[in-house]
RNA sequence: GCGCCCAUAGCUCAGCUGGAUAGAGCAUCAGACUACGAAUCUGAGGGCCGCAGGUUCGAAUCCUGCUGGGCGCGCCA
């Protein structure tokens, strides 16, 4: 309906520029939006009020010359006003609303799709926690944006790669595996002393009684210098395959887990690295390497290559973002924790220097998640091991509520995650509100084929029917669907399908308890069934993107 | 000190890349089941959109300054 009010516009005004009463050239992006008040119909475009500065015209006189030039060839309409400062006002024919649910019935389970995206390949990277321990409460929430952001991408027909970039090629490794080899020897018997930088959370006593069990204690036996190393690859496998695990319960699966040790092989990263030193974007200052960000804004040079030789974790990163884009990806979206924000820019500094668009790299940063218990804090340190997993949210309140909590924010605001309240069945947890839309609607459906109805098809239902204003609310909503989900893939914004989700389900319970859809008129009945199974494939759609389960019953 | 993010109802938050009278949930108060599911609905109260300027037909939204909070500023990851 809105796009059909675009191009009625479009030719007004190219009418108009045509007449000589607009000047050229017509403005790139018409707007028309839903109006919040009836009386200002059911549409409404500020065209005129734009186009009135370039015309030195007074907008009311703009939005007149536009209306008196509107073709309504296929009768949508059903008057244009002209109001307040200059806006037009479309009041569509009730009769109109109704044929937009055909679009619903045609594209079932599709629709809401789009080929906004025309088949472009876009990357993903999300979670991306190194493999020194399980993922915990804060790796959830980017985990959840980032499935979702995909799913939406995908929705609107980009081509989605879903990876986890897995650091495990630094200094942190080490530390794990010393970790894992002192409680090895610990459980053998000896005193140890866990020196700074090393992990003692629980998990790692139980990996070393693992691997104590099955290879018993001959390890011992190995070289020194090859102890550590043997231990950081037992660790590192062990809690990567763990996480892969956690995840996909969670429901958030991954095309590809991305190592770091692989941009190494072959001296990748020295490659990369010398070739950028030929391009002068990389300069020496003694042994140490540094990385001429500041040619592309960053506020300091960064260093590549330590004094001592060693690559910091920005090489890779280098490394890592040039071979996404040679996978031949147009563009590249990472998740990260807002505390990594002051990354940006040498990120972005790195990706030009290789010769790419800054736009081909979005970063959406998501803020940390205070975990609470009853509205107390819970605290949290991955060293210390106190933690609260992934897997113990997911188990005590559910995969469904935790997704759904983590999509209740904007991304870039904070996040205060209440396991008792999650854990609720109750109104305090939006999660059930939408699942028990669904579930009623199917219940309806389930009575209206007992009492003997079937669904129309489109072209046998009397849409014309629904002329309540509540039907109208719906039948709006349903159309707003598409629009979503493409404002959503535009601004990576997958918060925006949880609130339509909400206010979808609000107007449909709304209109549930005021009117019988089963009734004894046969004909309002069929036009009813087929409104409410079309808010029912709308809630099922939009949940799926959301990874969220659509009940029958509850 | 510099940089990024945030500030909207008592609380938690939306506000669709500038639109008309700023919305929702929770909480409070008052109501609705002999019903297609009450995990629902209806109504009421509640606001200097942090403060002060600016841009324009029009600002919660854009710009500047200030106040208050979060986070970052390493040859760590």
């Amino acid at each position: 309906m809105k796009q059909a009010l675009v191009q009625l516009l479009e030719k007004s005004i190219q009418t108009g520029i045509g007449q000589g009463v607009l000047p050229p050239p017509s403005p790139t992006h018409i707007e028309v939006e839903l109006t919040k008040d009836p009386g200002h119909g059911d549409y409404a475009s500020n065209v005129a009020m734009i186009l009135a500065a370039q015309a030195k015209k007074n907008p009311r006189e703009v939005a007149k010359i536009l209306s008196e030039r509107i073709e309504d060839r296929d009768g949508l309409l059903d008057r244009v006003e002209i109001a307040g400062p200059g806006f037009l006002n479309f009041f569509i024919r009730k009769t109109g609303f109704a044929s937009l649910l055909e679009s619903v019935d045609r594209q079932g389970d599709r629709y809401g799709s789009s080929d906004q995206g025309q088949g472009r390949r876009v990357q993903i990277e999300y979670v991306s926690a190194n493999p020194t321990g399980p993922l915990h409460i804060g790796h959830a929430r980017g985990a959840v944006v980032g499935d979702v952001t995909a799913n939406i991408l995908e929705a609107v027909g980009y081509r989605v790669f879903r990876e986890y970039y897995i650091n495990d090629a630094g200094n942190q490794m080490n530390n794990l595996g010393k970790s894992l080899l002192l409680r090895y020897r610990e459980l053998l018997g000896e005193k140890v002393e866990f020196p700074e930088g090393c992990y003692r959370g629980e998990y790692i006593r139980e990996l070393a009684a693992e691997l104590l069990k099955r290879d018993g204690d001959r390890h011992l036996q190995e070289k020194p210098e090859a102890l550590v190393p043997l231990f950081t690859d037992y660790a590192a496998g062990a809690i990567l395959e763990g996480i892969r695990e956690d995840l996909r319960i969670f429901g958030c699966v991954f095309d590809r887990y991305f190592s770091e040790r692989e941009l190494y092989r072959d001296d990748g990263v020295g490659k990369l690295l010398r070739e950028l030193e030929e391009k002068d974007f990389v300069y020496r200052e003694g042994e140490t390497l540094w990385f001429r960000t500041t040619a592309f804004g960053d506020e300091k040079d960064r260093v590549v290559v330590r004094q001592n030789g060693d690559p910091t974790y920005f090489a890779a990163d280098i490394a890592y973002h040039q071979n996404k884009f040679q996978r031949g990806f147009e563009s590249a979206i990472d998740i990260w924790g807002a505390d990594h924000h002051g990354y940006i820019p040498r990120m972005s500094a790195a990706v030009q220097a290789l010769g790419y668009e800054k736009e081909a790299l979005k970063v959406v940063l998501v803020q940390l998640v205070n975990l609470l218990r009853e509205g107390k804090p819970v605290a949290m340190s991955t060293r210390s091991g106190e933690f609260v997993t992934l897997r113990e949210v997911v188990d005590e309140v559910g995969r469904d509520a935790a997704r759904y909590n983590f999509l209740m924010r904007r991304s870039d605001s904070h996040l205060d995650f209440d396991l008792e309240v999650a854990k609720k069945q109750s109104n305090e947890n939006p999660v059930y509100y939408v699942q028990y839309a669904h579930a009623r609607i199917c219940s309806i459906l389930r009575i209206a084929t007992e009492r003997g109805y079937t669904v129309p098809t489109f072209d046998r239902a009397d849409l014309s029917l629904l002329q309540l204003p509540e039907e109208i609310d719906l039948v709006k909503a349903i159309t707003r669907f598409p629009e979503v989900l493409e404002g959503a893939a535009r601004t990576l914004e997958p918060h925006r399908v949880t609130f339509y989700l909400n206010d979808l389900a609000a107007l449909f319970h709304s209109y549930y308890n005021k009117n019988k859809v089963i009734s004894e008129d046969g004909a309002l009945t069929g036009a009813r069934l087929f409104l409410s199974r079309s808010v029912l494939t709308v809630l099922q759609n939009a949940l799926k993107i959301l990874g969220v389960s659509a009940p029958e019953k509850m």
